[in-house]
DNA sequence: AGGAATTTTTGCGCAGAGTGTAATGTTCAC
DNA sequence: GTGAACATTACACTCTGCGCAAAAATTCCT
């Protein structure tokens, strides 16, 4: 009942254990999130989401490194991915270019998975944004950013072939850019998915583009966009 | 000794339980840092930080919150007084510019402050870079900025006259200019202090009004700068 | 289907971070 | 000097996170 209430159907190509695997992982995930979102990340033990989730608290640390590991993404593999694109995403353009066209499309991802992990959005984005507003949870986004800085860091010293010892440019456009996605994904949470994160973090690194003008439009069209929750 | 070895030598308006107060705190950092650029973060203990100061592992945590917060500044009253420049700083010019100008002060505060902390400024800088090059203590750093990060926001957001809720801007800037500050701060200790930390930010922040163009000079003149303290 | 091989879960123990509390020293003010 | 105020310390406790080995589940082979 705790698991088969997140597994979604069938997926015949993914034996048995997978599924299992992946509804466990979905299944931590989601009653952390709302546990956190009811009582606060500081009132909610490992022990206490293991319990929700139907395992012993020693699995709970067989599928994250720590506790907020359950909350945020803290995709292993993605991160190379990520590197892997930057790389070669338009070969042509300059990097800052390239960097908001992947962090874009990984924008539309990260808002698909979301709503893959639980079943009402609208749910899932209220949560989040209890989430994101503990000091707590935001300290721990910004050092779980801190590794994707540092692929993105060494993927952008690489596409310009300089020496990031010698040459600050790359780590400078790393830290600002996840600094542009922090502030875009904590805006996005904070509105209740008011405004499509892919559009916002494109109007920010516009924003980025321009040179951080006084009066720039960062949100955009403010049409019904999404869940219809927040109105303006 | 342990404690002696700390204290400068004699202020007297300072009563003594001050200055012992902040000779224990300097030298809890002191050999805090020292041991983590000795055998990295993790395989250091509060206790064994403790012991090398000469207090018992309670007392180290009357000081500092977290261990890692005897490495970094971890300040408390200073983010408000950061808080208040950033209100007050140049009324008339744009955020962007009033955040440089406090930011680059700040830098040359720093600088100061790390040579006053422990005897040779060069093996100061030499612990700063092992230190800063440990994963885990990059994120940590993040995680420390988070909280000025929403500090420089909420100044930024008064000082503009917008709802940080409605506008996403005074965020993204604040984001963006925590992220300058880190990988400025980063470069400046992986090089071992050649370049003033001053300088170093206040191109970073050129680079950003410039809409971070892919070929611009973030480096100062490339003198013979070195570890020399910071002459301009 | 039956049994072996593999993988996952779990229980147990342990080291370390961080906190509350009460007792013990130390400094200050009078 | 004496007592108040403050700092240090010991002690006990919770929680995180991990290593290890037994147990349970799943897959594979015949």
């Amino acid at each position: 009942m705790t698991l088969a209430d997140t597994a979604p159907a069938a997926e015949p190509q993914i034996s048995l254990r997978e599924r299992k695997k992946l509804a466990t992982r979905r299944s931590l995930r989601r009653h952390a999130l709302d546990l956190v979102a009811q009582r606060g990340f500081m009132h909610v033990t490992v022990e206490d989401i293991a319990e929700a989730a139907d395992v012993s608290p020693r699995t709970f640390f067989n599928y994250f490194p720590s506790k907020e590991a359950a909350l945020f993404g803290a995709d292993p593999e993605r991160v190379a991915a990520l590197r892997e694109r930057v790389l070669h995403q338009a070969p042509g353009e300059p990097a800052l270019s390239a960097l908001r066209q992947v962090l874009v499309a990984e924008a539309r991802v990260v808002t698909n998975e979301l709503g893959e992990l639980g079943g009402d959005p609208l749910d899932m984005l209220r949560r989040m944004k209890i989430v994101r507003a503990d000091p707590h949870l935001r300290a721990a986004q910004s050092a779980h950013m801190a590794n994707i800085e540092g692929a993105l860091a060494e993927a952008l010293a690489e596409r310009l072939g300089t020496d990031p010892a010698r040459d600050p440019y790359p780590a400078l456009l790393a830290s600002v850019a996840t600094g542009a996605i922090r502030a875009t994904t904590v805006f996005w949470a904070s509105s209740g998915g008011a405004y499509p994160l892919d559009q916002l973090t494109d109007r920010a690194f516009q924003a980025l583009a321009d040179g951080l003008p006084e009066h720039c439009s960062l949100r955009p069209v403010s049409g019904t966009a999404a869940p219809g929750k927040d109105e303006e």
